[in-house]
DNA sequence: GTGAAAGCGCTAACAA
DNA sequence: TTGTTAGCGCTTTCAC
């Protein structure tokens, strides 16, 4: 109604004859609370326009129902449907959430956790920056024993949890069907080797070449930013490359689309001449021609086995003791990577 | 160190002999202070680990310093973007940002909405949600005084600002360009007309029409969610159509995209049979064969002009008097709608 | 330039 | 089942 002050549950238990405290249970739904008195109370509460005060509250309980957030970039599908997961989870366990983003950048991430520390979230779900190169701007959260949880781009880190895929499996069978199509010189187009997600993928990379006895050339390993830009700038030097690779396995999509539309542009045949495997499967995986082959993972599920784990860890406020959770991911074969018409059936 | 217990202000005025006021002040770069002792309780204060408590703050001052964001979804570039703006100016502002996700749907920005007010977000920074149908659920706002700004997808509404660009120009230029390359039956897929931009384009695509004696026909305008199924579902429709039609003005990328995917896989020329414009400028729009004309927005720029408005209103503490500021937008013609060889320069 | 003290609105231990 | 009361940590008016 009017723009001025506040109700408080005060005003509330003067208009009804009642103790503020009764009124904060009720509000609560505290079970030693009459219904009927109950009821009086949240009907004159709403119509008195009252509202719940959260920093009274979380100063007085010390703490916040609050769960951060810190996410490298949330411009790609895997970000915004794992986020979309999180966010299910938690609404539906009463907490709320405090999302920022580290730009990929390191010295923006410390800012990111320390805001959100001094925010007193109750915890913290992260995916790491690109760029991290330790972990120190979380010990403020582990010496008050504030939990956090990594999803996807992990560390190792004494007493939290990880959610991930097995990244090594994926590089490995994104590769070994590389090698099935007949490809011998293969790329790899990978990212910060700081990153689980990408030394792992590129891990499984070299062991399934090891396993199919092809040698390893340094000279097709590119580390790059995995962004659009990185795509365009290997493009340039695979089509500079004497004997060329047949065969490209990229970390992430966005990089292995934007190499494809640039071979092509060159008037390289994909995949007869280069077949490529990207990963993720965001949606331009199935616009790109040919259609990319991709490693496809569950991004909604994480967010919400992230979440849960979190939520888990707060109400039973001892650390739980399984550490690393790893959820299935999937090889998506498309037409990037098809070389051979397969035998007939 | 400890996992224990928070250093208060008044644990570090009791290590300096000092009173708690003093050490607030310092703490708040209080001119009062002598330099002298404002330096030590700095000090000593970063020694003991103390960290200001946002809630006994906000519980005082009536004031969070923390601005709301609700939008529909966070996985477009667009939004991405805008975000980013946002970000930057609220954060060199020293304000928090909550971001929430309406999901497109009014049920879930109804109670966004209520959650940041509730949090006492001390402003709101809005883009609509596919399905929301009356802004009811700002008044709680509005009572308060409590500025609201929205972009993008906006409404009108008494005193608050809207960012925007000119939907009805752009779509009014990306039609007129379809007639220019000789499209005669042009397709429209709109979105919610109850949504500004969507309405809007169309209006524009109306008026192009119109100046160029080409009579509107019913069928060929689609009222879809713009979802990549609705293109898929659009392109189905046209492929059964008599008199095919020769030109589409989608309202986004993704179901132009998607549409042109489908059309093709039918069979039909790109641009030779049907001409295609986007909206939006996603990256997806270099990626797809052709490259997809599309109108092109200033995204982050919309995001920071948002958030300073808000700003301003926050710390004038009085509406300014503007209420709509719109900005530039930009067709950029691609391969998707050049039906004929321009003649000679 | 610094201090004393009241109070923001809520919760929870204890009392009744 | 309900009430009393004492803070949570900070800011700020007023006093010195």
């Amino acid at each position: 109604m009017k723009s001025g002050n506040e109700v408080t549950i005060y005003d509330v238990a003067k208009a009804l004859n009642l103790s503020p405290s009764t009124v904060s249970r009720a509000l609560k739904d505290h079970p030693h609370i009459r219904k009927e008195t109950k009821r009086k109370i949240i009907a004159t509460a709403a119509e008195m326009g009252y509202r719940h005060n959260k920093f009274a509250s979380s100063l007085r309980q010390k703490h916040t129902n609050t769960i951060g957030v810190v996410v490298p970039r949330l411009n790609s599908h895997f970000m915004a449907s794992a986020l979309a997961g999180i966010e299910k989870v938690t609404s539906e366990n009463g907490y709320g959430l405090i999302i920022s983003q580290s730009q990929e950048s390191w010295r923006k991430e410390i800012s990111c956790v320390s805001t959100l520390f001094n925010s007193r979230v109750d915890g913290l779900i992260v995916s790491l920056a690109f760029e991290t190169k330790n972990m120190d701007h979380f010990d403020i959260l582990f010496n008050k024993d504030i939990p956090v949880i990594f999803f996807d781009r992990v560390a190792d880190c004494h007493g939290c949890i990880n959610v991930i895929i097995d990244n090594y499996k994926a590089g490995y069978e994104a590769t070994s069907h590389l090698l099935q199509q007949g490809c011998k010189r293969i790329v790899h187009i990978g990212g910060n080797m700081l990153r689980n997600v990408y030394s792992e993928r590129f891990r499984g990379f070299k062991q399934a070449l090891y396993e199919n006895n092809v040698e390893f050339d340094k000279s097709l390993l590119f580390i790059t930013d995995m962004s659009e830009q990185a795509g365009i700038e290997v493009a340039g030097k695979i089509l500079k490359m004497k004997p060329r690779p047949d065969g490209i396995f990229s970390a992430n999509d966005t990089t292995a689309v934007s190499v494809i539309v640039e071979l092509e542009k060159a008037g390289i045949k994909i995949p007869e001449e280069i077949a490529v495997v990207g990963f993720n499967n965001e949606p331009i995986s199935q616009v790109v021609k040919p259609n990319l082959t991709t490693v496809d993972y569950p991004a909604r599920e994480i967010g919400e086995i992230a979440a849960t784990s979190l939520i888990g860890q707060l109400k039973n406020s001892q650390s739980s003791n399984l550490s690393t959770i790893v959820l299935k991911h999937n090889l998506i074969v498309r037409n990037s990577s098809i070389k051979q018409i397969p035998h007939n059936s």
